[in-house]
RNA sequence: GCGGCUGUGGCGGAAUUGGUAGACGCGCUGGAUUUAGGUUCCAGUGGCCUGCGCCGUGGGGGUUCGAGUCCCUCCAGCCGCACCA
């Protein structure tokens, strides 16, 4: 295929020119690719879209940015694999169904068809031929199959888990259904409730998950801390105080055993054991139980919330003093993390440290502090490491060495042991909802769970159900759940949960290597493409999704299906797309929140916003601020509006110009104009200097502006070359592309060796240009270049490095860090040269005249400071 | 509460390895072209003095010949916290 002979329409017109490069793209499937040995591969993904209904600016921002990426990789000359799918299954489908009466499938659908244009209208080289869509059963039946592979192993299991639970939409609620303690719909309070959910053992892989972030070089450094942080390892003792007058012993975890001697308390937790028995004869205390069951289970909300507490009336006896200690029951103590239990150290700890305050408890310090630390145990707990005190025979011990002393006795003694521990808990995947994926369990009379067989599989999801009963409408589908044990006619039932819908997205990458495959999960094409080599999504996934797909692609290595031990290689987190806010404050404080495109914003004659006012009725409303986009604040830009307006280019445009990939986004509908216009002036250069007809060739002499020009070109490729491809700074590309432009534009040369240059640079821009914008830079390169190959096929252009030769260098000349001269110098300029110069300066001379010379800084080819006393 | 990040003109941002602060764009001011402009083009644009000078990168302190960049400290804002995706 090569570019027709063709001349650019006077006018810059997107709506005609992007529909038809897209469909060149279509018709020739240049975006199509199979595995090719031998050509390097490129694998660039993007976190896959949950099908809302409309893409939001942040799917163009991260998409552009994959685009542009894959793009350039594929100038390069990579076999690049981009594909594109849907993250199908979760609440908001639900929701719709309850609001709107549509079932879920359907609103899926119908938003992926309509998602699916924009992202195509928005000029994404996407491989369609792989979409995926987790909603499929051709999708989630492997993921039912794995599961199975998972129990058979013992890598999931089941247990007690507390959710929480609105009494009076007799539903489970997510985090963020609970608002301020109430259910969002029904607005009850809510509780805490224990039921049986399943586990996959994210813990039995804690340490290769922490020890391979080491490996992961081109990861942001804040997201391997994150994760380190998350996963959270830690190396402590287990301790059993014995109780008093009961039997038995109350087990807990600590890092710190240094401060041992200082306990004074024991804090449970409302659900543990000890409480529930103390309860039994105490109603004040069965109260306060009842009274911390009423709280989310979030850990944000437990952490902050008021510290509570009340004595069970138990004690246990310190294992090395044999002092007796009181049991607390603590609302900030989870029975679901470690034992359900803490030892309370007031002196070291500072939430300890508060509890005691609040309670009367002794503070009693067993750690003195370095010199120089500050130590006012009557203001704050002393929580650094220091030198045991008040600690008998362990006096004098540094923490450390403490740590092994008492470590040690624990063991010989037999009341506690070392012990690696886990922030990191074990994956919950029980969701008691309707629109996810079936867990392939069925349960026989006994209750146990028995997995189902390959042959059983896909577990179904059924597509007409009724949304009119509470909780999830499988629990009320007998023709769901009434079913058999594999392979025999004994009546079963089959489990009602569905997925965490994080299953489905942490392996959608490796089946994106091999969507089409009938009769398995993945084949040799994973090998082929996997890891992915760049991955690009929002920070908010920064230790959820992407632990959990780390995680998912080691267990798939041990099943056999994939040979690398990372499934993402390099990772770029974009940043949050953002925009001013509005709003009205009535009379009853309720703030009422207006778009953006409804205000005029008035200024000062510099341009400083001096107040808002809304088009509607032309009275002021308030500049709250510039935010993440969100329905709630309505100041969301709705992009088709944008692709109507100004076309595809544009919009990729401005959001690679805006910011750096990965710092948030502040929307202008001003700068949009700005990168539209730039677009514009860029095709009527080109325009106008095709327009004189054909370039004849010429040499260009380096000395001269035509020289300098030439060198302004070749620097432009190299800076923008870096830009792209290391730095991943497409705003700073932009600019130098845009420099380069300016540059161009101010040339009034129409000599064959002038229009030469512009024709060099042009061509340059095009190709410059092509990954950032596909279609304008598609059609200015088939008109410059009329018979060769199109620009998707075009190589990414060469710094000549004979273009780049210079004769002289500016060099700054400061006095005591003072800006007072620049000199022009030869490149060859050696040191001794460029101080005599320096000091012969005379705006130099004015400032070193009053003083003697004492030093002189020479950094080559920059600049020389002088120091004057 | 814990973990992570960010603070630079009127605005978005640039300054890549401690070396010219403010590239590029928006906005604004003035001018030109046009029947008209929400078009296009030209010039100016950190602040204070309007002289070649001084001040200036969230506040305060420090290291250095030299700090937006390094160190200490304080402040403000944003993201995540395990059932939103």
């Amino acid at each position: 295929m090569t570019n027709p002979t063709a001349t650019l329409d006077e006018r810059y017109d997107p709506s005609a020119i992007e529909p038809a490069v897209q469909q060149r793209w279509r018709d020739e499937k240049v975006f199509e690719v199979r595995e090719d040995p031998a050509r390097e591969k490129f694998y660039c993904l993007s976190m896959f879209p949950y099908p809302s209904g409309r893409l939001h600016m942040g799917h163009v921002r991260n998409y552009t940015i994959g685009d542009v990426i894959s793009r350039y990789q594929r100038m390069q000359g990579r076999n690049v694999l981009q594909p594109m799918g849907w993250d199908a299954f979760g609440l908001p489908a639900e929701n719709a169904a309850i609001e709107r009466g549509v079932p879920p499938a359907k609103w899926t659908r119908e938003n992926i068809a309509y998602m699916r244009g924009q992202l195509q209208r928005l000029g994404f080289g996407y491989d369609w031929t792989r979409e995926i869509a987790t909603c499929d059963a051709d999708y989630y039946r492997w993921e039912q199959w794995f599961f199975g592979q998972l129990l058979e192993k013992g890598l999931v299991y089941k247990k007690q888990a507390t959710v929480n639970w609105d009494p009076i939409d007799q539903t489970v609620l997510a985090n963020e259904q609970v608002i301020d303690g109430r259910g969002w719909r029904s607005g009850a309070l809510v509780e805490r409730r224990d039921i049986p959910q399943w586990f996959v053992r994210i813990t039995a892989y804690a340490d290769e998950l922490l020890d391979d972030l080491d490996k992961l070089d081109e990861w942001p450094e804040p997201v391997k801390t994150m994760q380190r942080n998350w996963i959270g390892r830690s190396q402590g003792l287990q301790l059993r105080f014995p109780l008093i007058d009961h039997d038995g012993e109350l087990e807990v975890y600590t890092t710190r055993p240094d401060t041992l001697l200082g306990v004074t308390c024991m804090a449970v937790s409302a659900e543990h054991p000890l409480a529930q028995l103390a309860s039994a004869g105490n109603p004040a205390l069965a109260a306060f139980c009842a009274d911390c069951r009423m709280n989310s289970v979030a850990e944000a909300v437990v952490e902050t919330a008021e510290k509570k507490g009340m004595p069970l009336g138990i004690n246990v006896r310190h294992p090395l003093t044999g002092a007796t200690i009181p049991v607390w029951a603590a609302n900030f103590v989870l029975m679901g993390y470690g034992t359900g239990a803490v030892m309370s150290v007031p002196a070291h700890d500072q939430r300890d440290y508060e509890f005691a305050q609040a309670h009367g408890l002794p503070v009693r310090q067993v750690i003195a502090p370095a010199a120089g630390e500050n130590c006012d145990l009557a203001a704050a707990a002393f929580t650094e490491y220091g030198v045991l005190i008040n600690s008998g025979e362990f006096d004098g011990l540094t923490s450390a060495a403490a740590f092994d002393a008492i470590a040690d006795r624990a063991e010989q003694q037999g009341f506690g042991s070392r012990k690696v521990q886990y922030r990191l808990r074990d994956w919950l995947v029980s969701r008691q909802r309707y629109w996810g994926c079936p867990i392939p369990v069925v349960y026989g009379e006994d209750g146990e769970p028995i997995a189902e067989t390959a042959d059983r599989l896909p577990v179904r999801l059924p597509d007409q159900v009724d949304f009119a009963g509470i909780g999830s409408p499988l629990k009320q589908m007998a023709s769901f759940y009434e079913t058999t044990l594999p392979g025999t006619a004994t009546p079963a039932r089959r489990e009602t949960d569905t997925f965490d819908t994080f299953m489905e997205s942490s392996w959608y990458a490796q089946r994106f290597c091999c969507a089409d495959l009938q009769d398995g999960m993945l084949d040799q094409r994973a090998n082929y493409w996997m890891p992915v080599d760049q991955y690009i999504g929002g920070i908010e996934h920064a230790v959820l999704h992407l632990l959990y797909a780390r995680f998912f692609h080691k267990l798939l290595r041990d099943a056999g299906l994939v040979q690398s031990d990372e499934p993402f290689k390099r990772l770029l987190t974009q940043g949050m797309v953002c925009a001013e806010t509005y709003f009205r404050r009535a009379d009853t404080g309720k703030l009422t929140w207006y778009s953006p495109a409804d205000v005029d914003v008035d200024t000062d004659d510099k341009g400083r916003v001096t107040g808002a006012r809304l088009r509607a009725d032309g009275q002021p409303v308030e500049v709250g601020g510039v935010e993440k986009m969100s329905k709630s604040k309505n100041n969301g830009v709705d992009p088709q509006h944008l692709i109507e307006r100004y076309g595809a280019d544009t919009v990729r445009l401005y959001t690679m110009a805006a910011a750096p990939p990965d710092q948030r986004l502040e929307w202008s509908d001003s700068a949009v104009e700005g990168a539209a216009r730039f677009l514009r002036r860029v095709w009527r250069l080109a325009h106008d200097h095709l327009a004189r007809g054909p370039v004849i060739a010429a040499t260009i002499p380096a000395d001269g502006p035509l020289g300098d020009l030439r060198r302004r070109i070749h620097e432009t490729i190299a800076k923008v070359s870096d830009d792209v491809s290391r730095r991943y700074k497409f705003n700073t590309a932009i600019a130098a592309v845009m420099e380069l432009f300016n540059a161009l534009s101010s040339l009034d040369d129409t000599s064959p060796a002038g229009r030469s240059v512009l024709q060099e640079g042009l061509e340059v821009i095009s190709l410059l240009l092509a990954p950032i914008t596909p279609h304008i830079a598609e059609v200015m390169w088939a008109a410059l270049r009329p018979g060769d190959k199109p620009v998707t096929e075009a190589g990414w252009p060469t710094v000549d490095e004979t273009a780049l030769t210079r004769t002289s260098i500016e060099v700054v000349v400061q006095v005591n860090g003072k800006k007072r001269a620049v000199l022009q110098l030869p490149v060859d300029a050696d040191a001794a040269t460029a101080q005599r110069l320096a000091l012969a300066d005379e705006n130099v001379q004015r400032f070193t005249a009053d003083g003697t010379v004492r030093k002189v800084v020479y950094v080559k080819g920059k600049l020389v400071n002088i120091v004057v006393g």
